[in-house]
RNA sequence: GGGGGCGUAGCUCAGUUGGUUAGAGCGCCGGCCUGUCACGCCGGAGGUCGCGGGUUCGAGUCCCGUCGCUCCCGCCA
């Protein structure tokens, strides 16, 4: 960092001042972070963004300034006027970076007072979140918390800087914008000027940008906000920020090709080791059967297998009732642990709380028996087919979920394995795992008709007589078991278009109304074009290693989506509400 | 919308089976202290036990309700 020049309060920042300053004259500026009094001597460390240093305010020498000192409380904004001098052998801090000098105070400006924080400055006192977000200011002041800001800065503008060498422009898409029922449920905003309308805020820029595509501009970037109305959770935020981008004339691999060559910038940039391009690609289909999972958590293994065909003719009534209802049976080796009995219901809470009917749990013995509470229902070959499908051995722990439904029987039984990593700490310190999970379905059911699993722009393959077997030209980016980022090429004709609409049972009519704006830009000449979002929230959480996005947005909301700080969201006059035609329950 | 956890001093927490005047550490205030760096020593102040109601001779403790925070399910094309 560059100290300012000629400026009125310093001229050196606190955490670059060294060794090869020693005899300078300088200013420093910054709060009070810490004081020690001795009744002779005072020190004072002051801190400012760059860091710490320690000030020493001799009563001999500088009776005035001493005597200010000792008025000094934490947080007090002093700018302090002095020589860098080096420290004796003996009183070097070697847990300071600045600890080889200090600076030896002539005299002293107080700029501000402060009154006694609700919490301390520092990193050791745990704090609870409610007070640090009412106290975001001070919060904002710990070196976590600062450090990770600059974590954030750090990973956008790797960002930018690889975006715009590749050409793309940064272009910005409405705030204010048109409400199109479909996915999440939208903030909306009155109009004054229209009467009884509403702009929505926008969930992504998704339809703005395919339309720069359109009228092409060829590639384009915006770190946008997005907002979705819907409840909270640690890693989800009402208000959040994506990396979205979308190029035209191109097909999936030049955007996987331009995303990998940006996040390797961006992790070499966060000195985060994570593999090197090109990162391996797993299907839709394969994630699930394997790990239970769309975006698996490949630092660890415990991988899954089907057991249908082993249990073919069972007359376990659970197993036979599974697979006739046109269900699945999958299990896992979760290996030679003793897991007492106790831990094995809590195992089996977690498959229940995913939808599972139950688990099944088995412990293979030394002469091939199971100690398992369904083992008598089972005959020897069935347990020789488990046993061998999942390279078991004696000792080993072997989990099993039947359900008529194959995303619950995968998704129940891959939360299970997840578990089991929590609990057994099988994921090692410093690993991390990057993939692409591709060819993903482009309709799942949905109570009437289909849903689209990405979104009704994305490109289809296969045969729309059978939805259901469509895939969709479709690519997720997932980290460490989250989905860090996903995107599609998209439709680029109206035709295609309309029967994406027809399969989710959107009329020509219904969705001239929704998305007539885009259905036109359609029929004007729409190049090949697609693209993907990044959740910046979500990567800067994981490389900061951190639980919660709230802890990489510098004024982040609270689960129940209020924000402490400003007390938002927050009654209006009611004179607000009559000019824009909003009546209040 | 549903389920779990939490709420006691400025902060982080303890508080037995319901029983005297609700405690500790840190912080804060005062005093002493010239090489500390989470300075040290001595002393002091500081409480609507989230809020409301109930049971009881008596409630921080038990019950009901409510508010807030948090995690999870649903939801999040």
């Amino acid at each position: 960092m560059r100290p300012p020049r000629a400026n009125p309060y310093r001229d050196a920042w606190c955490g670059e001042l060294d060794a090869s300053r020693v005899d300078e004259e300088v200013r420093v500026a910054g709060w009070v972070h810490r004081r020690r009094d001795h009744g002779g001597l005072i020190f004072i460390d002051l801190r400012d963004r760059s860091g710490v240093v320690q000030l020493v305010f001799h009563p001999e020498t500088a009776a005035e300034a001493h005597a200010t000192a000792q008025a000094l409380r934490s947080e007090h904004v002093v700018s302090a006027r002095g020589t860098v001098v080096r420290r004796e052998a003996g009183n070097v801090n070697p847990k300071l970076a600045t600890g080889e000098i200090e600076l030896s105070v002539d005299s002293v400006e107080v700029l501000a007072t402060s009154e006694t924080p609700p919490f301390p400055v520092d990193e050791e006192t745990p704090v609870d979140e409610l007070l640090r977000l009412q106290h975001r200011v001070i919060d904002l002041r710990r070196e976590g918390m600062l450090r990770t800001m600059e974590l954030r800065h750090t990973i956008t503008r790797a960002m930018r800087d690889y975006l715009n060498s590749r050409d793309f422009l940064d272009i910005e898409t409405p705030i204010l914008t048109r409400s199109t029922p479909e996915g999440a449920r939208d903030f909306l905003v009155p109009s004054r000027l229209s009467p009884g309308a509403w702009y929505a805020l926008p969930q992504s820029p998704q339809l703005f940008k395919q339309m720069l595509m359109m009228a092409g501009y060829e590639r384009y970037y915006q770190i946008a906000r997005c907002f979705r109305d819907e409840d909270l959770r640690g890693f989800r935020q009402p208000e959040f920020t994506q990396l979205d981008l979308e190029m035209a004339f191109v097909e999936e691999e030049d955007v996987i090709e331009v995303i990998e060559g940006m996040m390797a910038r961006v992790f070499e940039a966060a000195g985060f080791a994570v593999q090197a391009p090109p990162y391996p690609r797993m299907r839709f289909a394969e994630a699930m059967l394997r790990y239970g999972s769309d975006k698996p958590d490949l630092r660890f293994g415990l991988e899954m297998a089907d057991l249908g065909d082993v249990f073919g003719a069972t007359e376990f009534g659970v197993f036979k009732g599974a697979l006739g209802g046109g269900g699945v049976i999958r299990g896992l080796n979760a290996g030679a642990r003793e897991v007492p009995r106790r831990e094995l219901d809590e195992l089996t809470e977690v498959a229940k709380r995913f939808g599972a009917g139950g688990l099944v749990w088995a412990f293979v013995q030394d002469d091939g028996a199971w100690r398992s509470p369904i083992a008598k229902f089972l005959s020897d070959e069935e347990r020789a087919g488990v046993v061998h499908r999942l390279d078991a051995s004696p000792g080993d722990l072997l989990l099993i979920v039947a359900d008529p439904s194959e995303s619950v029987a995968a998704t129940s039984l891959g939360e299970v394995r997840l578990e089991l990593s929590r609990r057994f700490g099988l994921v090692q310190d410093g690993r991390h795992e990057i993939l692409w999970i591709v060819d993903p379905p482009m309709f799942e059911p949905a109570d009437r008709g289909w849903t689209a699993l990405h979104h009704p722009f994305t490109a289809p393959t296969g045969d729309f007589a059978d939805p259901g077997a469509m895939s969709s030209r479709g690519y997720d980016l997932v980290l460490d078991g989250v989905e860090i980022g996903g995107g599609s090429i998209r439709i680029n004709t109206p035709e295609v278009q309309q029967r994406v609409f027809d399969v989710l049972g959107i009329t020509a009519e219904e969705a001239e109304a929704r998305f007539g704006f885009l259905l036109d830009a359609l029929r004007y000449g729409a190049p090949p074009h697609g693209g993907l979002a990044l959740g910046i929230d979500r990567i800067v959480a994981i490389l900061a290693e951190r639980d919660s996005i709230r802890d990489v947005i510098a004024f982040p909301k609270t689960a129940s989506g209020s924000d402490p700080l400003t007390g938002a969201p927050a009654p209006v006059d009611a004179q607000q509400l009559t000019q824009l035609f909003v009546r209040n329950l």
